[in-house]
RNA sequence: GCCCCCGUAGUUCAAUGGAUAGAACAGGGCUCUUCUAAGGCCUUAAUGUGGGUUCGAUUCCUACCGGGGGCACCA
């Protein structure tokens, strides 16, 4: 990082000797045959200077003093300036590295920020669908690239535990004489519970009549039904947590966050104005749309509680510098609402406020529905890519297969939602989920697996890496450097499918190797586990900042 | 009707305004007496349409076509 730096300002000063003036922009080089860094200045800026491109990269190549760490730089294409990394600056890089590989990759961007992320919340006494399971990958994702950005990460969840979806769900735990103490069926009954809602009459009174109970808190049997559910919905929750690898530091409650919410409704009279019986915010003079942040009753909706909610946020956590929300994008209209809201009742808590929306999961048969039990639940995906993975670990050489395959099928599940860019909806197809091969989660960890594999046996041998004038396989460890700024662009874009496409990279190029050379028991052997080392921790890292687990044996 | 997102091989996805638009799956053909075949190699195949900006457009602007989401008391 500290060398692109460097280049970026010789390159800058080799202009201004020139009198050009354009802002240089200097990257890694997708195509590591051009070289390793890559500038366009000279295509930029050829019009102003009145020279043909490549003339003027001649210009500004001549003007630059000799840089340590690179080797040297070329003129190519339509007037492109590649340059190329020494021998020596990769020398340094590669022992570094092996010396010192939990921190390989780590960047600082972030640091000094306290960072809250808000992501997976699902509602108790509903059903925890794939859906969820995006929400809970892509913002685990995100935390963890940020952390390793520097940031201090606080991981929030926010789940409905009040409202009509609730008295929903009790309605039916009660039509279907379902046990609370089991979540499982839980889904099944809210299903029954919102059907009836809306086509039912009678069981609408029924229904409103049992929220109006809850929201007292009046009935004590009704409490005790509610109070055994919710406890049980959200063990059941953090079961999958604990599969899927995420730790919340705090879990708030729309429960808890009403009042406040309300208060500050009522409190600011001159923004949420009175319409109909109820507190609206005029979105449309801002472009918006009007929303409904109090109903007719004096209760909160969705917006009032997220009003609450981003003010109980900082109320706990007063260091916070930023706070993202990770949410499908079918609420990014109404957020836009609530920020514009925000910034007129508290403008210094919205401006650390981003909502940060990704596509929705949703099935061939068309969206996915709570409402009409239309899901695929994450425990349901989950064990069917566990019974795959099964099949596979079965053979392997894993200690506990178990284990292995349901860190096969977390693995597969995650990247496959972590490869693409998080604004496209996921067609979710069973088919290509259930897939363990080509571009997936489980390609990475075998790729890992094979490294580790090298790695002990050439331990056992006493092999030592030798990183000096790596020869084979100096293109892997090229391609391998440019992982810091790979990182820094995911944590700076919020976009960790940069660090999925460039671990697959990776993985592929060594397979490629692999298969062509001989690793252990040759002359360059020393070499060659220089180059498997630095893959190894490379992937073992990236792997991480994905929140799959990079098994040693597979 | 208004607002937002998305249109790339048969399919699912990549591509920082740049160099020959990359993968994977599916199809066809090879490859385990050698360090992990969940691997590797070969092979066919794509930027919705019309304008514009630019030295250069999959990328930016605009119109249209197609898909999705949202648009007052659900979340």
């Amino acid at each position: 990082m500290e060398l692109l730096m460097m280049v970026r300002k010789e390159i800058e000063r080799a202009c201004g000797a020139l009198g050009v003036t354009a802002l240089v922009e200097l990257e890694h080089a997708q195509d590591l045959q051009h070289g390793d860094l890559t500038t366009n200045i000279a295509l930029v800026a050829a019009k102003d200077a009145g020279k043909s491109p490549r003339e003027l990269a001649q210009h500004i190549i001549q003007n630059l003093a000799p840089i340590e760490g690179i080797e040297r730089a070329d003129i190519a294409g339509p007037g492109f300036i590649n340059f190329r990394f020494s021998q020596e600056y990769i020398h340094t890089q590669v022992t570094h590295i092996l010396s010192d590989p939990t921190t390989w990759g780590r960047i600082s961007e972030q640091t000094g920020e306290t960072i809250m992320v808000e992501f997976t919340d699902p509602n108790p006494f509903k059903a925890f669908h794939i859906g969820h399971l995006m929400s809970n990958t892509i913002g685990e994702a995100i935390a963890r690239t940020l952390e390793n950005a520097g940031a201090k990460v606080i991981r929030a969840n926010y789940q409905g535990d009040v409202g009509v979806h609730i008295a929903c769900a009790l309605w039916g735990i009660q039509q279907l004489g379902i046990d609370p103490h089991t979540a499982d069926e839980f889904g099944r009954a809210y299903a029954r519970g919102a059907t009836a809602y809306k086509e039912n009459q009678e069981a609408k009174k029924e229904i409103d009549l049992i929220n109006k109970k809850l929201y007292e808190r009046s009935d004590p049997v009704l409490n005790e039904v509610y109070d055994t559910g919710r406890t049980h919905s959200l063990e059941a929750f953090e079961r999958i947590y604990g599969i899927l690898g995420t730790k919340f530091d705090h879990y708030f409650f729309e429960s808890e966050v009403a009042a406040v919410g309300k208060a500050i409704i009522e409190a600011h009279p001159g923004i949420f104005i009175e319409s109909d019986g109820a507190r609206i915010f005029k979105g449309e003079e801002y472009g918006l749309h009007t929303r409904v942040f109090l109903n007719n009753k004096g209760l909160p909706t969705y917006e009032a509680k997220e009003l609450g909610l981003e003010k109980t946020k900082m109320d706990l956590y007063p260091d916070t510098t930023r706070m993202l929300v990770v949410t499908a994008h079918e609420i990014v209209e109404y957020f836009k609402v609530l920020k514009k809201a925000m910034e007129l009742v508290y403008p210094d808590i919205a401006e650390k406020l981003m909502h940060v929306p990704h596509g929705m999961m949703r099935l061939a048969s068309g969206k996915m529905s709570s409402r009409t039990g239309n899901v695929v639940t994450g425990e349901v995906l989950i064990a069917a890519l566990t019974d795959a993975a099964r099949e596979r670990a079965k053979d392997s050489r894993a200690d506990d297969p178990e284990r292995l395959a349901q860190e096969v099928a977390v693995a597969a599940i995650k990247y496959q939602i972590l490869k693409q860019g998080m604004q496209k909806d996921i067609i979710f197809n069973e088919e290509q989920a259930l897939s363990l091969e080509g571009d997936s989660g489980p390609y990475l960890q075998y790729t890992h697996a094979r490294t580790r594999a090298l790695l002990r046996k050439a331990n056992e041998q006493h092999v030592t890496p030798d990183a000096h004038h790596v020869v084979s396989g100096n293109e892997i460890v090229r391609r391998a450097l440019q992982f810091p700024y790979v990182a820094k662009r995911s944590a700076t874009e919020l976009a960790p499918h940069y660090i999925a496409q460039f671990a697959t990279l990776l993985a592929g190029q060594f397979n490629t190797w692999y298969s062509q050379e001989q690793i252990l028991d040759t002359d360059d052997t020393r070499h060659k586990i220089a180059v498997v080392s630095v893959v190894a921790e490379t992937l073992k890292n990236a792997l991480y900042m994905l929140g799959i687990k990079g098994p040693e044996t597979m």
